[in-house]
RNA sequence: GCGCCUGUAGCUCAACCGGACAGAGCAGCGGACUUCUAAUCCGCAGGUUGCAGGUUCGAGUCCUGCCGGGCGCGCCA
């Protein structure tokens, strides 16, 4: 309807003088008695046409007028204010809008505005070092949540989980594991479940008597003891002791004097990435690739990224180290893409990963971060600019940092000393849908306070809940609707629908498509989310109105076919956010 | 100091390329269940959209400057 619409008015508008390059929009007023649509064209022109707005919407609203006007979709177009024009469906549109809902039925809500285009979404992405926290969740909801949004409007979507099982932090990891391997062992308990034969023993006892321990500083002034092998900035939390202990099951002590790192770091990647998939499973998060930065070497990308900056100019060598001139496009400094030791910074795999991400064919290409990372994709974005990409293709969504609130206090959380709440943990506690949904009610630039105590209550509350409930008693009230006998006959008539509450909720129906339009134009669900709570509103609006078992037949059915398509409704929208419709509660 | 995000009702937040009277939820007060699910609905109260200028027919939205909060500013990722 919008489309057809601003179709209609550029023809008018063109005949009127506009300027070829103006666009009429749409939108849906704020008051219901402004119409269904209106749009501002007639003050946007008055300038241009040196004519009072409220003039030419008079104009524009006889011009239309006279055009072959469907009569079944538009019942008035009127000028109202200072010069908006304002159109009211015709009530014939709402019944056939809502038989063509049903029809679409798992369908509805989507569209073809990407065409099949291929983009792929990169989130999650969290190296393999430790378990999930709930900043992580925030990321994983919401590129798992843009990715849906894009598959609903009709692009070939790809779910890239991007890693990095090499460099400092997995060494790091793999000595974090090792000292705690050490330090279960040194313990003379231990022996009852140790083979100690050959010269087993004799390493035993070396190590009993080598163990020694020592503090590590942790902030404000906290010290932990550990093991005198453990690294300075090693892992301190509970699930090293977890690894360490498969080991000792799997080996025993028999990868005391290993020199080699490699058995620790496989054991902690294995299990972490295990632990890491599950968490991401039950929040029903599938990705469709796994990409490891380490490809990148074999293929030797990173190096023909850097060779072909080279070749174009952007780079330069100083104290030993390959330089991004970076400071040439705005920034105060130039960026080092290759340490003087030889090893690449992290930002140059990046761009290579980004024209890896051209290479593979993918026309959109949105990328998933914390705050944290706002100073870095700009020399991605650069870089691969610079390439002769089309750096518009990409679209970086930036969130803020989630806290979360208990008691109405911060809960404090610090990764250093491991003490912090994982995405398991909140997953227990408050449920998965939950979770989901609180992650994606707040714009991603607002920083989420995650009110564990509201999260946690089962009630009236709860503003998931307000989403499922409504879902789960149309289910229950056509349930029973089908055992009185009220039957769901496929030729209702919908006009018979002329309540104010069924016109209310069937003309807030109607919005889902172009509501997941802009949701993910924007990349920001809450858009959804927000709107799915006005459709739960309208149907209890209807529900507090309007009956079905006890109304005539034909009334009933139609009302029936309301309820269906308001089901219909939640239910795609919640799926797109990834959140259950139960049947009932 | 510089860059990005942010400041809207007591609290948490909406407000669709600038549009008509700034809206919800929670908290507060008052109502509605012999009825298809009261996890619901209805009403009341609550605001100088941080402050000051500017652009515009029109500004929560755009520009400038202040003030407050967050995140960055590494040959870490």
């Amino acid at each position: 309807m919008k489309a057809y619409l601003e179709q209609e008015l550029s023809a008018v508008l063109a005949e009127m003088g506009a300027p070829p390059d103006f666009v009429p929009e749409f939108e849906i007023p704020n008051n219901p008695e402004h119409g269904d649509l209106a749009t501002n064209a007639a003050l946007q022109l008055a300038r241009h046409l040196r004519r009072a707005p409220r003039q030419i919407a008079e104009e524009i609203a006889t011009r239309l007028r006279q055009k072959p006007v469907d009569p079944r979709r538009i019942a008035a177009i009127e000028v109202a204010g200072p010069g908006f024009l304002n159109v009211r469906f015709a009530h014939t549109y709402l019944a056939d809008r809502i038989a063509d809902i049903l029809r679409q039925g798992d369908a509805y809500g989507r569209t073809d505005v990407g065409q099949g285009l291929p983009a792929i979404v990169e989130y999650v992405s969290a190296n393999p070092t430790g378990p999930l926290t709930v900043g992580h969740g925030r990321n994983a909801v919401l590129g798992d949540t843009i990715a849906n949004l894009l598959d609903w409007t009709g692009y070939a979507v790809t779910r890239e989980y991007y890693f990095n099982d090499a460099g400092r932090q997995m060494r790091v990891l793999a000595q974090s594991v090792r000292a705690r391997y050490e330090q279960l062992l040194a313990d003379p308990d231990m022996e009852p479940y140790l083979d100690l034969s050959g010269d087993r023993r004799a390493r035993w006892e070396r190590l009993l008597d080598t163990f020694d321990t020592k503090d590590i500083e942790v902030g404000e002034g906290e010290t932990v003891e550990v093991p005198a092998s453990f690294p300075e900035d090693g892992y301190l939390g509970e699930y090293i002791f977890d690894i360490a202990r498969s080991l000792i099951e799997r080996h025993g002590l028999d990868l005391l004097d290993a020199d080699d790192l490699t058995p620790f770091k496989q054991a902690a990647q294995e299990a972490i990435f295990a632990d890491i998939e599950r968490t991401i499973r039950r929040l029903g998060i599938e990705m469709d690739t796994y990409f490891n930065e380490h490809t990148l070497y074999e293929t030797g990308k990173v190096w023909d990224v850097l060779e072909a900056l080279r070749e174009r100019g952007h780079i330069y060598e100083a104290d030993g180290a390959v330089w991004f001139r970076t400071s040439a496009f705005g920034k105060d400094k130039d960026t080092v893409l290759v340490k003087s030791t030889g090893e690449p910074t992290y930002r140059l795999p990046d761009i290579a990963y980004h024209v890896d991400k051209f290479e593979r064919g993918f026309r959109k290409i949105v990328d998933v971060f914390g705050a944290d990372h706002i100073a870095t994709y700009p020399d991605v974005i650069k870089g691969v600019e610079l390439l002769g990409y089309d750096a518009g293709a990409i679209e970086v969504v930036i969130y803020q940092f989630v806290t979360l609130v208990r008691g109405g206090q911060p809960v404090k959380m610090s990764t250093r000393k491991a003490n912090y709440v994982t995405l398991d943990e909140l997953m227990d506690e408050v449920g998965e849908d939950v979770t989901r949904f609180f992650f994606l009610m707040r714009s991603p630039n607002t920083h989420l306070e995650f009110d564990l105590d509201l999260a946690r209550e089962a009630s009236d509350k709860n503003p998931v809940f307000y989403l499922q409930y409504a879902h789960a008693r149309i289910c229950s009230i056509l349930r029973k609707a089908e055992e009185v006998g009220v039957t769901f006959a496929e030729d209702a008539d919908l006009t018979r629908l002329t309540h104010p509450s069924e016109e209310a909720l069937a003309k807030t129906l109607l919005q889902l498509p172009e509501v997941i339009q802009r949701a993910a134009e924007t990349k920001e669900p809450q858009i959804l989310a927000t709107y799915l709570r006005d459709v739960a509103t309208a149907f209890s609006q209807f529900y507090r109105d309007c009956r079905i078992i006890g109304e005539a037949q034909a009334l009933a059915t139609a009302r029936m076919h309301l309820a269906r398509a308001t089901r219909l409704t939640l239910a795609n929208g919640l799926t797109v956010l990834g959140i259950s419709a139960p049947g009932q509660m």
